[in-house]
DNA sequence: TATGAATGAGGGTTCATTCAT
DNA sequence: CATGAATGAACCCTCATTCAT
């Protein structure tokens, strides 16, 4: 019984790591379910044993790797034991752009999906699958900067805002700038951001 | 034979209003050119004289949308004669933003569709077609810029990206809160960045 | 052992249960041995332990019914004691249409798929599984029909095709008329015919 | 232009003929649009340019045909001058075994599919297509025998169903006996219905 | 015996594109 | 210039059937 689950999961994460591999190298309308099915080495009836069309699966491909990306950072946060809202912040946020950085694939599949709902989302659990290596950091993070500063949400939303849309042109293209020229600019910005909602 | 060039010039805008009316209603994978040419009352073929196909109209159209936004901020901006880049720039977000609030489907396909390349073509010319009413406002903006603050480009570019991007779910679905209660979040962060960027 | 046969006629069963409502419900080609299945609350591979195919299922279906049909209507007129040719077929057609009238499904489905190979093999045993209870009288009454009236067998033949044909659209849409106003008009036709074979 | 409408037509009148040709052959289930398109030798989307899908064009083919048969038989009444409804009645049924006698595919095709209400249909108007050579020699037959026989509604719809469900295995399996062996006994069955309605 | 995950052939349908009119 | 009938490639999706468990 094990076995039949384990061979499942296979073919699922084969779907994926397909979906994915399409989705990032071309439009996902010149992706076609049976692209995706060759490419996981699965019949095509396989793939609607686990996904109801190619947006269920984009659309979870795009949680999870939201997720990930989130998590790891947050990994790293805890392990670095930083002080302080401000320096927790622009830790995170480089991390991410790091992250990105080295893949641009992923940048460009996360950018052009990521909505604000996702990732709120994606900073808690991983698309109503349990994750068991969830770490609270994020939790936390939030939670304290309830005590110290004004309107958190906001703070939060503006930054991952700015941050999400800004690194896409300046990582793919260096439009206007390159992501090493720009990276001050928005840790400068970030800083203010947060020193004015200080309590 | 002007009245040749007036009808092919009202063929050619019929389709541009179809296809906005059906992109703005529906994904363009769900918008088919038949549709397109036959809510413009013209034929099938008659397409092909003037795009070359589905994502040509759709580009030209977008450009043509964001032109059209910031041109009247900018006609706007010259009628209110206001001192300062910051509060030029306060003023010309605010319009910016009074514009897409009152056209959700315009805002929706903007968003969806723009990116900074295609802005930076808008502020300009209209796509290749001379625009006889151009008026110089922005570029004078950004040439006295250059005299008073340090960066100019990334700090437009900034304001660009974190406004455009956090208007969208603030304006559709009040998240995380409505664009009311955002303005002066933004307002205040636009402040910041021009006076940290004060010469 | 016998535990083990009766959970295989259970299973079995199941499946016919399952197939009758399904086929009464949609056509045959939106109903799927997957739905039959899983209706039957059995698995998929098990359909196939029992029948060839959908085909195979809705054959003996048609023909389990029709004979169910015609052993309620031939135990009926033996408890009955009627004389007489002519009585005897009245009473068996007026069973007949009162167990369908009851029953538009069954009806719908019978006269779908009913031809005169099927009814004669209902009329005697089910369907190569020998039928225990099976009265012998309908064989009885042909038998005694050869003596007193010519070419029984036409007669029987144009009785069962006139009121299989006539009762489907009275019954189901009372077209052209009722099948309480039908009745009569049959039943006359059946004297009619009756005695115009007698010899 | 009516080079194209006759092109039209054209295409037309082939998906019907081979539609047609591959009903009779074979189920329904086993009939793609694929192959009509393919032995009519146009394109698959020619298909739907003119049909709606396969369930569309076998409707509209059975009231054509069910159309065709009852028109000839009409025609042949007006050009035999029988008197009497009885004599009229058998010449009719008489024409129209004759015609389905002759075309086994055809009485397949027409005895599978042909309800009373598209019989009644087929008698008037092809199919909302109006038929310019409509003769009204059934309706005028229909018209008199209101004045000479009671119920003659009825009495059409017993002598319909008879014929049309017992011609089918006489015809084509010789089941219960021949066609012509058959005959006599229907006829014989019209001519006591007829009389017994007279007033 | 019983299962249901896996398959891939083949169905229906859409649509960008062409081209004769 | 303008048309829209015709096309067939390519999509999505279903499902009968098999077979390892």
């Amino acid at each position: 019984m094990s076995k039949v689950l384990a061979k499942k999961a296979q073919k699922k994460d084969a779907l994926y790591n397909a979906a994915f591999d399409l989705f990032t190298r071309k439009d996902d309308s010149d992706t076609s379910i049976s692209d995706i099915a060759k490419k996981a080495g699965v019949g095509k009836g396989t793939f609607y044993l686990y996904f109801k069309d190619k947006y269920d699966i984009k659309n979870k491909l795009v949680a999870r790797k939201a997720h990930s990306i989130i998590q790891k950072a947050g990994e790293a946060l805890a392990a670095a034991d930083i002080p302080g809202l401000e320096d927790k912040l622009i830790f995170l946020v480089d991390n991410v752009i790091d992250q990105l950085s080295g893949n641009p694939a992923l940048l460009r599949f996360i950018s052009k999906n990521l909505s604000w709902g996702i990732f709120k989302n994606a900073m808690t659990e991983e698309n109503g699958e349990i994750d068991e290596n969830y770490t609270y950091v994020l939790d936390l993070l939030m939670e304290n900067a309830k005590e110290t500063h004004t309107d958190p949400d906001i703070l939060i939303y503006l930054i991952v805002e700015l941050v999400g849309s800004s690194i896409y042109g300046s990582i793919l293209y260096s439009e206007p700038v390159s992501i090493e020229e720009l990276k001050p600019h928005l840790f400068n910005t970030i800083r203010l951001l947060t020193r004015a909602k200080e309590k």
